[in-house]
RNA sequence: GGGCGCAUAGCUCAGCGGAAGAGCAUCCGCCUUACAAGCGGAAGGUCAUAGGUUCGAACCCUAUUGCGCCCACCA
């Protein structure tokens, strides 16, 4: 027995992490190299925002990617993570105008150039602080190939995608009506809005006098300033007289026409709708059917700009001014208040937001859905879990045309100069923009998520033909919280699959398999929030319980496609579990725990020897199917059970027995023998536990394999592959551990005290079993021998009291083998043809 | 208004056609020489409700109720 005082009963995290992530890095490890001759395997990282510091989403999202590609990488594939943020447009301008607001200045007071010099510097900030967290998680991303959605390269990606849209008719330019934030003072995109019902009012005001008035119903009464017209339903008997007449608009006194437009609801209201072409997205395709003007009544900030007593309120000032007016002149008719519909509020500040007509640039996504949509139908790209499929379709299916531009400083510039003349030129990366008098660029710039969609390719170095690009795309899996499935997702595969059209269908696709996860909520399922105070700091559980647990407390709750809940309770969970695990790797190497260099010969080793090892070969195969179905709660669950329940509450005491008797026993050569063999079996069940839990659990087992073998690092082992199936032996110990249950029940129930005498008689097991496992019994049971007749019942004596227990009853060992070989051969069956699939030439891009 | 999903032990969730499971919490007993961040034992569920299919249903079908999410231009 060697000493064990190099290892202290109690696991410390933070005195392992810091060292073996230095260490790693150092070796190189995390550097994917394209020219080694093996297959690969990518993954871009959902580029977190520069905006800020990483949550544990995000310690989610990179435990799942570090997990995956960690075994990859063990597998033999040349494992690529790519790490990079996003500039986040809109977020982040707001952000440094609220640290400029501090100074009391605007960036207006700046300039251009001096805000976005300023945002930079702010970038390079709070980009450090993200880096520094992502170490502390584990993540071996490959640091030689950081991006930023604003690099030089990726902003000529940007800039070659738009030319070559625009060049194909597939980004416009058009006067439209689009969601508007008076605050941020930019165009949104339809998905940039959050719905709400929010409590309004709803009015009915009559327009016109006498028969022939008319009365519309409306929740924004301060728009009526710039109705342009009175629409009814075509076929509406009521108002069939006054179609085609003309009505006078309260407050204005204009003359508006009454029209008929198969969009209005007779049912709805008074069935008469007022037409604001210039403030609502249906009147402005009803002004557009009927040739009506449109009058922009509100400013960019939502104030009045019509003239008359209302100028210059602010819309919801002007509102109840408005119908105050209406009401002093006799013209509300009904007032319903308060009146609960649907409210657009500014995805980034919450502000209402305001549809305004205005130019815009678009992107005409119907060509691009399509493709998007065709990939997943026809299996090119697959979706975890398939659930998100519905989801999917119905969006690509029906999705409008994309808001492209935002009147913002920070982002990528529009490439687009307009001439003095009226003309239009788009300027492609490699194109010298026109001089001369009167030209000047577009001020906008992209929608964030423009930039976003490219990241798959434009951080391997596309429009060129690098080396990456040729090796890591398309990327292998893409693993993100569903919640930005239609933001991000779906526009990657549109832009993946235009970008990269000229290869293969199959390699065209931005990555073949989709792996979404929820949100992390707290324990009672209530999502996270700085204000309601339940969030968890990925780092402050770092520094209590461990990386390596707070990953394992985030994966084991990873469901495909569900929501995590955690608390600070699970992750003591895991920080227990980690900690049992460095315990039984101490007692092991404190026992001279070794890996042998070849495969134990099965007739050589005891029965618990011979069951672990079959357990272990049935657990690597159970693994490698949930790991390659994206199921990491269950291989994380598969884990914690063989782990803690079969290697260290049964094995490790079972071992104890050859390995005490050879200490007892020095002169003893069969002793020696014995104890040798658990020894090589300790090393090898060790050794491959560790492998198998490095992925979730980095940091601890590298540590631990390290001590076991004494090479450098587990990241760069082979990852476990053992086929070794003892169902006789499996049988045998599940008698025992029912034996064992059974009389510790008894004890238990029957309140003995550990002093008072217990001798279990145990006859054997009719023809099987446990018959021959008395010693083991015996020693789980501290027994004292003699206890020679074993039987089929357990007879109990204590205290003078002799029990019957009705307990192991017969095993069918021919039974249960035929059980397992058929379990067996359908696990097996799965993961090969995983592996097969992996393993096919066509996954890679490598020739 | 459409679409999707969920209702299983006190809490959070697995199980998805063949004898009700896990983690955490609870109760009882143990400082047993790898681990008290531990060990052994226990208690706790007509698997939302009502029908149906089946030899057999938590699991499949139908309806109901209650939640959750996504999408949506009903003024």
């Amino acid at each position: 027995m060697t000493d064990n005082a190099q290892l202290p009963p109690q696991y410390s995290p933070g005195e392992v992490e810091g060292p073996r992530y230095a260490l790693w890095e150092k070796a190189g490890y995390f550097t994917a190299d394209p020219e080694r001759d093996a297959p690969t395997f990518s993954i871009v990282i959902p580029p977190p925002n520069v905006t800020g510091v990483l949550h544990i989403g995000h310690a989610l999202d990179h435990t799942i990617i570090d997990t995956i590609v960690r075994r990859r990488r063990m597998q033999g594939y040349t494992a690529l993570w790519l790490p990079g943020m996003d500039h986040a447009g809109i977020a982040t301008q707001n952000v440094v105008e609220r640290e400029l607001a501090k100074e009391g200045l605007s960036r207006h007071d700046l300039g251009r150039e001096r805000f976005t010099e300023r945002v930079w510097q702010w970038k390079a900030e709070s980009g450090g602080k993200i880096l520094g967290q992502m170490r502390r998680l584990g993540d071996s991303v490959d640091w030689t190939r950081e991006r930023f959605t604003m690099d030089e390269g990726l902003s000529r990606a940007v800039q070659t995608i738009f030319k070559r849209l625009f060049d194909e008719g597939l980004i416009y330019r058009a006067e439209r009506i689009i969601n508007w934030c008076p605050r941020c003072l930019t165009a949104l995109s339809d998905i940039e809005v959050d719905h709400s019902d929010d409590e309004g009012e709803l009015v009915s005001i009559r327009y016109g006098d006498g028969d022939d008035s008319i009365v519309v119903a409306t929740t924004r009464a301060e728009t009526m300033l710039g109705d342009t017209a009175v629409a009814v339903h075509p076929d509406d008997e009521r108002y069939q007289h006054l179609v085609g007449q003309t009505v006078a608009l309260p407050l204005t006194g204009r003359r508006i026409p009454i029209i008929a437009d198969e969009h209005v609801d007779p049912a709805f209201g008074t069935g008469a709708v007022k037409v604001t072409p210039a403030h609502d997205p249906n009147d402005f395709e009803i002004g557009r059917r009927h040739d009506l003007p449109s009058l922009t009544v509100l400013d960019e900030r939502g104030v009045v700009t019509a003239h008359g007593p209302f100028q210059g309120l602010d819309r919801f000032e002007a509102r109840p001014a408005v119908v105050d007016a209406l009401r002093e002149l006799g013209r509300i008719v009904a007032e319903k208040r308060p009146y609960l519909h649907a409210v657009g509020h500014c995805q980034r500040c919450g502000t209402t937001v305001e549809p305004r007509l205005s130019l815009q640039w678009f992107v005409r996504v119907a060509p691009l859905a399509q493709a998007a949509g065709d990939a997943v139908r026809d299996g090119r790209v697959t979706l975890h879990p398939a659930e998100m499929n519905a989801r999917y379709f119905a969006w690509v299916d029906d999705m409008h045309d994309w808001c492209i531009s935002r009147q913002l400083w920070w982002g990528h510039r529009i490439p687009v100069w307009y001439g003095p003349e009226g003309e239009v030129r788009c300027v492609g990366p490699d194109e010298e923009p026109p001089a001369g008098d009167g030209w000047r660029q577009d001020s906008d710039v992209l929608d964030t998520w423009f930039s976003s969609a490219l990241w798959p390719f434009s951080t391997l170095g596309w429009p060129d033909d690098t080396p990456d690009l040729h090796a890591f795309y398309p990327t292998s899996v893409l693993v993100t919280g569903y919640d930005i499935l239609f933001f991000w997702v779906v526009r990657m595969m549109m832009f993946g699959l235009y970008a990269m059209r000229d290869r293969p269908p199959a390699d065209s696709v931005p990555f073949r398999d989709v792996a979404l996860h929820g949100l992390v909520r707290d324990a009672t399922g209530k999502k996270m929030s700085k204000s309601r105070g339940n969030a968890v700091d990925p780092l402050d559980w770092i520094d209590r319980f461990g990386a390596d647990a707070t990953r394992f407390t985030l994966a084991r709750g990873a469901n495909p496609g569900s929501d995590v809940p955690v608390s600070d309770e699970w992750a003591a969970g895991s920080r227990n579990f980690v900690n049992k695990l460095w315990n039984a790797a101490r007692f092991a190497l404190g026992h001279g725990a070794r890996v042998p260099r070849r495969r134990p010969d099965p007739a050589a080793l005891s029965a618990p020897d011979r069951w672990i090892l079959s357990r272990l070969s049935s657990v690597i195969a159970e693994v490698d199917r949930d790991l390659d179905r994206f199921e990491l709660a269950k291989a994380c669950d598969t884990l914690y059970h063989f782990a803690w329940d079969e290697v260290c509450d049964w094995y490790l005491e079972l071992a104890k027995i050859p390995l005490n008797a050879a200490v007892d026993h020095p002169d003893d050569a069969a002793a020696q023998t014995a104890a040798e063999a658990t020894r090589e079996v300790l090393g090898l069940v060790l050794d491959n536990l560790l492998k198998l839990l490095h992925p979730v659990m980095p940091f601890v087992t590298d540590e631990l394999w390290t001590a076991l073998t004494g090479e450098e690092s587990v990241m760069v082992a082979a990852w476990p592959r053992l086929s070794f199936d003892d169902p006789v032996a499996e049988a045998e110990l599940s008698a025992v551990m029912r034996l064992v249950t059974e009389v510790r029940r008894f004890r238990s129930d029957q309140g003995l005290r550990p002093s008072q005498r217990v001798v279990a008689r145990l006859r054997g097991l009719d023809g099987s079993a446990a018959a021959g496992h008395e010693e083991a019994v015996r020693f789980l049971l501290r027994l004292t021998p003699p206890a020679d007749d074993f039987t089929a019942t357990a007879a109990i004596e204590a205290e003078g009291v002799t029990v019957e227990l009705d307990t192991a009853g017969t095993i069918d060992v021919a039974a249960e083998r035929r059980r397992m070989d058929k379990d067996l051969a359908a696990a097996r069956k799965e993961a090969d043809q995983a592996q097969a699939k992996l393993n096919n030439p066509s996954f890679t891009a490598k020739a």
